[in-house]
DNA sequence: TGTACATCAGTGAACGCGCGTTCACTGATGTAC
DNA sequence: TGTACATCAGTGAACGCGCGTTCACTGATGTAC
């Protein structure tokens, strides 16, 4: 690549972490301006204008971002389980991991999931979607691997994805000494919406005959 | 009350209800301006000061609302559920009439609860804490009425609400056709959460003795 | 009931501010020969 | 390798705009006697 384009490349990034660093808690995406970005960034308010179209258009590329690391938690958390067992344990404490290593993106998809903008929106429930469908086909094989079919394997994906989120939005507020205690909330959730599964799947091949 | 009074008032209501008007799928509060409610409303901008000090505090009378209302639903899930029992049902479809007819004000809700001003969650998460506590009670009562006793009624409360609001922001951004569709879905969520808690209640007591 | 004064919700002009965006530019990097 | 020209990331001045807030005001409503 010529050194034009890594320049260019560099200044790139430095907008996007300088996006970043001003969403903390108390700054949504919505909040942040051009001039704003820019200054963080050191650069014109005009050369933003060379990279990005509008602000928008860079904070799509932050929830792309987002999703690309979601996925890589989920490959690890995969991992993980098949050395070391303990399916839900081994998930949430990968998650909390991520969480706390990418404070400001996790917050990016929980704000905008629920946020103002339409694409964001729509964007953010596209990784989560992708999300809840891998997890449904783990929770199906792990019922296959455990001989204890789930009932409705994407609804209970998705009321997982939904609780860890919450959690995850609840994590991020909280002084970091209250994480232990809200990982073993999550966990015992999580359970119990397993076990609910597991008990109504049971019942149903019951009834069937 | 004097004559200036109910008129101080009715200007009061017409500036929330301006702002409440404003509150669509588009807009959330942080992106409404006091000079574009007062517009709305048909007053001057600096008559505003008249009734707050800022707009944030607007915005925590319109939250104060929406608990209020939200606390309207339970009573009347309540008695609905002694009337007709199947308190499931009865509770989502309480819910649901609920939200269709304080749309703005459940957005409003939905949005703060992980919005930018801290304020504003603090206020909204105090809403939803009543109004967990409440159901972890409503639970205990049930449980106890139906010979099966929940593990940790509070905690399933807390599912439970996560959720029902949850599936709010999802009817609330689907066209109408669909509200049957996730109705039912949420149904399916909250029962494998209860029979989940039920199921280990009971694998608890038999551990015991 | 009438009068004189006080209160106060609502007003319009004015302010300074940060914003997004345009424009013509500069000068380093890239390319063709 | 050297030269002449093209590209293009980054710039600074300038614009018009809506914003929140202040101020001194008006005139209807309220109150005291």
């Amino acid at each position: 690549m010529s050194v034009r384009a890594e320049q260019k490349l560099r200044t790139r990034r430095s907008l996007m972490d300088a996006a970043l660093r001003q969403l903390s808690a108390d700054r949504g995406f919505g909040s942040l301006s051009l001039r704003e970005v820019a200054r963080e960034a050191g650069i014109a308010p005009t050369s933003f204008y060379r990279h990005f179209t509008e602000l928008d258009e860079l904070g799509l590329a932050l929830v792309d971002e987002a999703g690309v690391a979601l996925r890589q938690l989920m490959r690890q958390a995969r991992k993980r389980i098949e050395r070391e067992g303990g399916a839900i344990h081994t998930s949430v404490e990968t998650f909390m991991e991520y969480l706390t290593d990418n404070a400001n993106l996790f917050r990016l998809l929980l704000r905008e999931r629920t946020g103002v903008s339409k694409i964001f929106r729509t964007a953010v429930q596209a990784e989560i979607d992708h999300f809840v469908t891998e997890l449904a086909e783990d929770l199906t094989r792990f019922g296959e691997d455990k001989q204890r079919p789930l009932s409705d394997p994407h609804l209970v994906a998705e009321s997982m994805v939904i609780l860890v989120f919450n959690l995850g939005a609840e994590a991020l507020d909280a002084p970091a000494r209250q994480r232990t205690e809200l990982k073993e909330k999550l966990k015992t959730q999580l359970r119990m919406v397993l076990v609910g599964a597991q008990t109504m799947a049971a019942e149903q091949a019951r009834r069937k005959g």
